[in-house]
DNA sequence: ATCAACCTACCGACCGGTAAGTAAACACGG
DNA sequence: CCGTGTTTACTTACCGGTCGGTAGGTTGAT
């Protein structure tokens, strides 16, 4: 397994020009062994391979595996905040703001399903391996924009006087389930409508008597 | 560090009997380095070490590295199933039954935080590494209780005909997303309180005006 | 005498990381 | 337009350390 100028593994490249795609592949790379192998299990020659260039040029770029996982942490951080942003900014009736914005994290999330798992286990996983990344940021970002939905809901009567964190809690506890269902090729995948049916569940309620 | 016949780390042993406690004491320094260093980057020596062992003894009783995990995921499915049976026996409203049940498996799971950790790891972490041991048997024996417990609320007038297994996905949901938040140190631990508080948010809803 | 339950000592493979060399692109004084 | 440092973006070759796993001896109980 020699590593190669042209590697037939994955993303070809155009041939001879020296850097433009290099940083691209690595990071392309790292997410697919990060997935299969975790990341304390990947290999940093094997991702250097698949990306057909030699482990120094990935120290070149990252000085370390730590800080070719933190650079994969960072560009998901941000594309998960740009997506929140604009589905955010939606028109519409509070539910359905909400619905959407649940909706667009879900599509998010299931078309990078090996970053999310990545992203997923070194968060909930071992504590000494976690990288000098504060993963909190997903978090603190998809749960301030709920609340503002809800609130807003609840200014405009939509919604019930319930704590709007609450809420949160359980709209995020429900699309990361749908999500995590769609991670593991032994659940049934719930999908979109799956989504759209537990969602409408949380806002209809299941008691036919309400309680409070 | 060399590995010692009465091991200050954790466990101590009542000393000189030679077999009794070896396998427990294996098992239980397994659960502690793979919570923190996670299964790949866990080392056999290390776990052998905090049990006042060698590698050997490990290889004697559990085969493999592998071989202890699944020795612990095992143990951890037949408490897990022994916790809800009982808990589905209750006798309540079907409302009161859930709410006990899902307090029940978050108390369970709140309590063993590492096995959780180590178990939600390996079943949502990377493919390649998966043991062979079918995790989604927490998933089963999870939904089914539940959905009993749904359908005969059903049944008695008490829950909207909605589709059981929608209920189950969100509860589900619900108690794992509680369960995630204690796990992680940089999270505001909710707690059983405000597990209960959004678990009543299903039931009862949190928009004003009910469609469907 | 047998056997379960370990022990010591060792194996080859692979790990993350680095030192030192090199080819191509670029900067710039003449 | 040319020669010539300087820098960028890598390469080959190597390091000490650790890994999971095993061969074979030892010890105490039955």
């Amino acid at each position: 397994m020699v590593p190669s100028r042209s590697p037939i593994n994955q993303v070809d490249v155009t041939l001879s020009e020296r850097d433009p795609q290099t940083r691209t592949r690595l990071l392309q790379s790292a997410v697919q062994i990060f997935d299969r192998k975790g990341y304390s299990a990947a290999s940093v020659r094997e991702i250097a391979e698949m990306a057909g260039v030699t482990k120094p040029a990935l120290y070149y770029h990252f000085g370390s595996k730590e800080g070719l996982l933190i650079a994969i942490l960072d560009a998901a951080v941000h594309e998960f905040a740009r997506t929140v942003s604009t589905a955010v900014a939606r028109t519409g009736t509070a539910r359905e703001r909400l619905m959407a914005l649940c909706e667009d994290v879900f599509n998010l999330f299931e078309v990078n399903i090996p970053i999310v798992r990545v992203a997923h286990t070194v968060f909930l996983g071992p504590v000494e391996i976690a990288p000098a990344f504060d993963l909190t940021k997903f978090e603190r970002i998809w749960r301030e924009s709920l609340q503002q939905v809800i609130e807003e809901g609840q200014a405009a009567g939509e919604f019930r006087p319930v704590p709007s964190l609450d809420v949160a809690y359980a709209l995020m506890g429900l699309v990361d389930s749908c999500v995590e269902r769609q991670m593991h090729p032994g659940f049934d995948p719930v999908g979109r409508d799956g989504l759209r049916k537990i969602v409408s569940l949380l806002f209809d309620g299941v008691s036919c008597e309400r309680r409070s």
